[in-house]
DNA sequence: TGATGATCATTA
DNA sequence: TAATGATCATCA
């Protein structure tokens, strides 16, 4: 399949596609009927999984009118957009889960050739100064986690992008042991970054919860606390899930 | 080769 | 700036 799709022969010609993932937006203003309103129930969403599930990027980029890249090194996020667009996402980039009638976050899940997880998962930013009021059951990563609709996508760097194709689409909420985990893990990393220990966290802590950078790059800078309670700058960092903990999740879902 | 740290694009 | 969507690129 080439990368040469053509936006949709509709009122809308010269539709600006500039980027892959402006077109998202753009496209989504204009009432595209392809594109559905939220699903009003968890049995709707996973009615139009059904219908995506096996079904190639390209294809569904092609019945949405967005551009494929030819690459994800300058579109990183173009898969998860396209598939939020193609089953009704609402939330765009706002800090609520991605369905926000039925409380689901979408997360894809890019699958090597042996259907094993290529990368971790990102759940939300870390909160540098605001977590000392936190716990587990208030936080923001519990909420975010709380119901996830898991999207497997073929990801083998060989495979040229519109042939990649979806799996099964399947939601999930953690189960006591795997909340247990990630409770332990988020304690222990926020009484960290509370403690004015962020500097020495690296991504070799936790479970199946971890911290990374998440930034634009190194030099962006957001508030924390320091060692000695102080207010410094330091890079923002995020929550990711590990690959063996969503490689576990799969594996309850399918073996 | 897997995991860590770094980075890319977009929006509000 | 800080949040969303993530994958890239390098090194142990």
């Amino acid at each position: 399949m080439s990368n040469n799709y053509k936006p949709l022969a509709s009122d809308n010609p010269t539709a600006a596609v500039s980027t892959p993932v402006g077109s998202l937006r753009i496209i989504r203003t204009m009432s595209n009927p392809d594109l559905p309103p939220p699903p009003v129930s968890e049995a709707e969403l996973m009615e139009r999984c059904r219908v995506v599930a096996g079904r190639s990027l390209g294809q569904l980029a092609m019945q949405t009118g967005i551009q494929v890249p030819h690459d994800l090194r300058r579109a990183k996020g173009w898969v998860g957009q396209l598939v939020e667009a193609v089953l009704g996402a609402d939330a765009a980039s706002l800090a609520e889960p991605d369905f926000r009638a039925i409380g689901v976050e979408m997360k894809t899940l890019p699958l090597d050739t042996d259907g094993r997880p290529r990368e971790s998962t990102y759940v939300c930013t870390v909160p540098l100064e605001q977590g000392i009021s936190d716990s587990w059951t208030t936080s923001w990563a519990r909420r975010k986690l709380a119901r996830v609709l898991w999207v497997p996508v073929e990801a083998d760097r060989e495979l040229p992008v519109a042939e990649r194709r979806l799996g099964t689409p399947f939601l999930w909420s953690p189960d006591p042991h795997q909340e247990e985990i990630l409770r332990t893990d988020w304690e222990e990393l926020m009484e960290m970054v509370c403690l004015g220990q962020l500097g020495s966290i690296t991504a070799r802590f936790g479970r199946a919860l971890q911290i990374r950078p998440k930034a634009a790059n190194a030099r962006i800078m957001a508030a924390a606390i320091g060692p000695e309670g102080e207010r410094i700058l330091t890079n923002p960092r995020g929550f990711y899930l590990r690959s063996s903990f969503t490689l576990a999740i799969l594996q309850q879902q399918f073996d």
